[in-house]
RNA sequence: GGGCGAGUAGCUCAGUACGGAUAGAGCACCAGCCUCCUAAGUUGGGGGUCGAGGGUUCAAAUCCCUCCCCGCCCGCCA
C-alpha cells in the first residue's frame, strides 16, 4: 500500500476516530472540524487534540476527565495506523502512530513515487502567470534585485509541481524615460559593439550618460535661479550639483575613455534633456528610428540578463515588451475605459484616478484588507505631453495577462505596494473584479548593503554576476582545501554547484517580508550558509547507497525503533504536507527550512547508527530503504528551490 | 502627518495565517568524537523581560488596544 501523503492519512484516521468518539459520548456537542496539532515531542505521540480544554468550560468538567472519557470511547481497532490513544497533561488527547505500519507505508510510498513523491496535485489546476525579475534593461542585475528572480523561480517551481500550468513572464520595461537616457548615450557613441558582457557595457553608458545629463540640467536650473534671484533654489541647485560632480569624478576615474567620449558628444547638444524627452515621445509614438534604437539597446542588455540567469538555472516562458502595449491600442483602451467611469477626473491637464472613491463606492475596504482610515491616494494616469505612465501601462499589461491565465502573481518589491494596490483597484473600477481577486502581489523586502545605499543611477551596486563568480571562486578554494585529491574537473564542478547553491539558498531561505542585509559572509561563509551542508548530506546519503551496492531485499520496517529513525520517518511522511502549505501560502522559504531540518536529523542518525553494518540483514535493509527515501526527498526538496542535489562532493 | 512592513539568544534567522505541553536552529565561544557507511560531519555546555505596557483566554511569541524603534511608500519616476 502506498500513499501520496502518509501523514495526512494518519491525521484523517485520528480525526475520524475522535469525531466518532465525540458523537458517541457527547452527542449534544456540535463541534465543527476537528483540528489536531503536532506534538512538541515524539513521546507525546504524533498528533494531539486540545479539544477538551474548550469543552471543559461548557460542560463544567475537568479537561483531563473529559479526555479520559473520549479516549475510552475511541475504537482504534477500526483504524489502520493508530497504535494508541492516551489522555495526557492537563487534558490533551495524544494519538500515537503504529510505527511498524507507518514506516512501511511511508518508505514504500517514497520508493514507489520516487521523484514525484511529495508533489501532491491540486484538485483545481489553474493557469497561472508568475511575473518576476523584470529588471529594467539599463544596467546589470544587481544583488538587491536578485532576490526577485530566485523567489519568483522557486514560487513558479512549487506551483508547477502542485499541478498548475505555470508560465514565467519577464516584463521588459523599455518605455520609461530611463530607457531613452541610455539609448541617447548609446547613439551618441555611434552604437558601438559591446567590448564586454553586454549588460555591464550598457550599464556603464547608462550611468555616465545619466550623470552628465543630470549635471547639465542642474546647471540650467542654477542659471534660472540666478536670473530670478531665488536664493533657495540656488542653494538647492548648488548642493545637488556638488553631489553629482563628485559622482562624475568617480565615474571619470573608473571609466576615463567612456566618460570623455560621452562628455564630448553630449556637449554638442544644446539641450540633452529635451533630446531625451523627444526620444521618449518618439518611442511611444512608434517612430521607426526610435524603435530601432531603443530596442537595440534593450536587447543588448537583455542578452546579458539571459546569460546571468542561465547560470543560476532561471528561465522564462515569455518576454513581454511594455512598449508593445503602448504601440497597440491597449494602453489607450484602458484610458478610454477608465475615463468612462465616474472615478477619473481631470486636473492640471492630466487624468487622475480616484482610487479611494472606487473603494468607497464598491465597498472594497474589507475585501482589500485595508483598515478604515487607510485612504488610498489618487493615481495620475498620464503625462501632460501625452506620454503614458508606468502604472497605467501595467493595467493594460495585466488585462493582457488575464486573457491567458486565471491567476496572476507579480513578484515585485514591497516598495511598490501602493502602485500594485492602485492597479488592483483600477481593475475593480473597470468591472474586472474577478481579475482583481486573482491578482496577487507577491511582495518581498529589500536587499541592502551595510554601509551604503545601492543606487543603479549612480553606479553604486554589486552585480549579481560578481556575487555568483565570487561564490564559485570561494567554493573552489574550499573544495581544494577539503578535498585536495580530486581532479581539477571535479573540483570545478563541485565549486559550481556549491557556490551557486549557496547564493540561491541565501536569498530564498529568509521570509520574503523580512529585509536581507547582504554580506559576503552571509552568502560565502560555508559554515553559516546551509546549502553546502544540505548538499553534503545528500551526497553522504548517496555515498552510503553506493557502498551498500545492493537493493534491500527484505527490509523489516518494524525494526526501525530508534527515536531518530522515527523522527526521520515522520519528517519524510510530512514532506507532502509541508509542500502543500508552502505552495498554497506562497512560502518558498519553508522548503529551504525543511531541507535543513531533514539534513540535521539524517546527520545525527548517520553518526549514531550503522546502516550497512547494522546488527542484522533485515535491519540493514530497512535502514538502506530509509536512506534511499531520505535521498529522494532531499533531492525533491532541493529541486524545488533550484539547488543541485549532488551525488558526490 | 498618514499608510504598509519588520522588531524573538551577542550575531543571522525559524516559529505568528489556524493561540496549546519545557520558545527552536545555525554562527560565534568552551570541552570532547575519525582502526567505523564522506569530519562541509557529530556529542555536550552556557546564553531569552519573544521591542514596551495593558487587555481577552483554562492557555498568548501568536489574538485585540496603546506606545517605542527601524525600513519602505504617499512623483506628470519605475
Amino acid at each position: 500500500m502506498i500513499s501520496q501523503n502518509p501523514f495526512d492519512q494518519f491525521r484523517q484516521e485520528c480525526q475520524t476516530a475522535l469525531a466518532n468518539a465525540l458523537n458517541k459520548t457527547l452527542p449534544e456537542i456540535k463541534h465543527q472540524a476537528i483540528t489536531l496539532n503536532k506534538t512538541p515531542n515524539i513521546e507525546y505521540g504524533q498528533l494531539a487534540s486540545s479539544l477538551c480544554f474548550e469543552l471543559a468550560k461548557k460542560l463544567h468538567q475537568k479537561p483531563l476527565s473529559l479526555a479520559e472519557q473520549l479516549v475510552g470511547a475511541i475504537d482504534k481497532s477500526s483504524f489502520n495506523l493508530i497504535e494508541k490513544v492516551a489522555p495526557a497533561g492537563a487534558g490533551y488527547i495524544n494519538f500515537h502512530v503504529n510505527f511498524a505500519k507507518f514506516s512501511a507505508l511511508t518508505l514504500e510510498s517514497v520508493k514507489k513515487l520516487g521523484f514525484e513523491y511529495g508533489f501532491v496535485k491540486t484538485a483545481e489546476p489553474k493557469k497561472i502567470i508568475v511575473e518576476h525579475t523584470s529588471v529594467n534593461p539599463l544596467h546589470p542585475i544587481h544583488i538587491g534585485q536578485a532576490r526577485n528572480p530566485l523567489l519568483g523561480d522557486a514560487l513558479a517551481r512549487i506551483l508547477q509541481y502542485r499541478g498548475h500550468e505555470v508560465s514565467r513572464h519577464y516584463y521588459i520595461d523599455d518605455v520609461g524615460r530611463q530607457s531613452s537616457v541610455v539609448a541617447y548615450g548609446y547613439a551618441k557613441l555611434g552604437r558601438p559593439k559591446p567590448t564586454e558582457k553586454a549588460d555591464l557595457f550598457v550599464g556603464k553608458i547608462y550611468t555616465v550618460t545619466s550623470c552628465l545629463v543630470e549635471i547639465n540640467r542642474l546647471k540650467k536650473a542654477r542659471e534660472l535661479a540666478i536670473a530670478v534671484h531665488s536664493a533657495d533654489d540656488l542653494v538647492k541647485a548648488n548642493k545637488e550639483i556638488d553631489e553629482w560632480m563628485s559622482i562624475a569624478a568617480e565615474l571619470k576615474e573608473k571609466y576615463p575613455v567612456l566618460f570623455e567620449a560621452l562628455m564630448m558628444k553630449i556637449g554638442e547638444d544644446e539641450n540633452p534633456e529635451e533630446e531625451i524627452n523627444r526620444l521618449n515621445r518618439a518611442y511611444e509614438d512608434g517612430e521607426p528610428n526610435a524603435k530601432q534604437l531603443i530596442r537595440q539597446v534593450s536587447d543588448l542588455c537583455l542578452d546579458g540578463f539571459r546569460e546571468t540567469m542561465k547560470r543560476v538555472g532561471v528561465t522564462y516562458d515569455s518576454w513581454d515588451w511594455e512598449s508593445d502595449f503602448v504601440w497597440s491600442t491597449q494602453v489607450s483602451d484602458v484610458l478610454q475605459k477608465l475615463k468612462a467611469t465616474p472615478f477619473v477626473f481631470s486636473e492640471k491637464g492630466v487624468l487622475e484616478f480616484d482610487a479611494e472613491k472606487v473603494v468607497q463606492v464598491l465597498s472594497l475596504k474589507a475585501k482589500l484588507g485595508l483598515s478604515e482610515n487607510n485612504e488610498v491616494p489618487p493615481l495620475t494616469l498620464g503625462r501632460a505631453d501625452g506620454t503614458s505612465l508606468y502604472t497605467t501601462r501595467d493595467i493594460a499589461y495585466t488585462l493582457w495577462k488575464f486573457k491567458q491565465a486565471q491567476k496572476v502573481i507579480n513578484v515585485i518589491g514591497m516598495e511598490q505596494s501602493l502602485a500594485q494596490l492602485q492597479l488592483k483597484i483600477a481593475l475593480y473600477a473597470m468591472g474586472y473584479s474577478e481579475y482583481a481577486e486573482n491578482l496577487v502581489h507577491f511582495a518581498y523586502n529589500l536587499v541592502t548593503l551595510p554601509g551604503y545605499k545601492m543606487s543603479s543611477r549612480r553606479g553604486h551596486y554589486i552585480t549579481f554576476d560578481d556575487v555568483l563568480s565570487e561564490a564559485v571562486q570561494r567554493a573552489y578554494e574550499e573544495v581544494s582545501k577539503r578535498s585536495p585529491l580530486l581532479s581539477e574537473e571535479e573540483k570545478r564542478k563541485i565549486a559550481d554547484f556549491v557556490g551557486l547553491g549557496a547564493v540561491r539558498y541565501a536569498l530564498v531561505d529568509v521570509d520574503p517580508s523580512k529585509p536581507v542585509v547582504f554580506t559576503w559572509e552571509r552568502v560565502l561563509n560555508f559554515e553559516t550558509n546551509s546549502a553546502p551542508y544540505v548538499q553534503y548530506t545528500h551526497a553522504r546519503a548517496c555515498s552510503i547507497l553506493r557502498k551498500a551496492a545492493r537493493e534491500p531485499e527484505k527490509p523489516a520496517f518494524g525494526l526501525l525503533t530508534e527515536k531518530l529513525e522515527r523522527e526521520l520517518i515522520l519528517a519524510l511522511a510530512g514532506f507532502p504536507d509541508m509542500f502543500i502549505e508552502a505552495t498554497e501560502y506562497h512560502k518558498p522559504n519553508m522548503i529551504a527550512d525543511y531541507t535543513n531540518s531533514l539534513a540535521d536529523k539524517f546527520n545525527t542518525f548517520y553518526n549514531a547508527y550503522p546502516v550497512i553494518k547494522a546488527e542484522s540483514q533485515e535491519l540493514s535493509d530497512a535502514r538502506i530503504t530509509l536512506t534511499q527515501a531520505i535521498q529522494t526527498v532531499m533531492h525533491n526538496a532541493l529541486n524545488l528551490i533550484g539547488v543541485v542535489a549532488p551525488e558526490k562532493m
